[in-house]
DNA sequence: ATAATTAATTACAATTAGTAACTTAATATC
DNA sequence: GATATTAAGTTACTAATTGTAATTAATTAT
């Protein structure tokens, strides 16, 4: 049986996307401009498997499009689509409390 | 050995929080003021341990605030603490987001 | 004491994440 | 044409996290 509940299903869904682990670094990493996959492996704490995952959540989500050119080797380039940069303000926001909030410590501390 | 990256720390620690599971939810309800903890489990589609554990999480991070009343039966509150309380223009960013983009198929095949 | 009520915790099954090795696809070089 | 090279992506496996349901405090009214 399902439980019931109601705060919102529109944010639920949005939450539920944002909060997916490693989301928000990939969309921080993509407001940057676009990337190829071995350049986000690089620039995030994150392994190829769930890298790939996510990319392929997002592009079927429509936040993320993927564009292939026939190179020697093939490069393969990541951008956000308009919907994907229109987090640009959720980020923006997440970044300025981060700015007021995490101290020095706290990201210190990620070894402990 | 670790893996080396650096896009930046403090956003880093605070998608962190924001993306672990079920918080974003936590914070929406508790930013319609205070709560207890059999309401929220209520509100949200969380069980109790999860709960527990993310409130405990919230309270150490300085965000939640738990107050405890003596009477009959006992009454345990939360709410957010101004540090919490700071969260609000990422919760409305990304409320306002999903207002925009999240269609009501998207919402529906939560079934699916 | 006993019952009643809210807030948690425990034990365990199911799901998801992380790691490292492997495969695919394209084309350059011999 | 066979082999090597390079980036992208997948597979197989282990470890960690989540979800569910039952149980345990803790408090106090009766």
């Amino acid at each position: 049986m399902m439980k019931e509940f109601n705060l919102c299903p529109r944010f639920e869904k949005a939450m539920g996307l944002l909060s997916t682990r490693w989301v928000g670094l990939i969309l921080f990493d993509l407001l940057n401009g676009t990337k190829r996959f071995s350049e986000m492996e690089a620039d995030l704490p994150i392994s190829g498997r769930l890298l790939s995952d996510r990319l392929k959540m997002l592009e079927k989500e429509g936040i993320v499009e993927r564009n292939i050119y026939s190179e020697f080797p093939v490069r393969i380039e990541y951008s956000l689509s308009k919907k994907g940069k229109e987090l640009e303000p959720v980020i923006k926001e997440i970044q300025s409390w981060a700015d007021q909030h995490v101290t020095h410590e706290e990201v210190a501390e990620k070894d402990a």
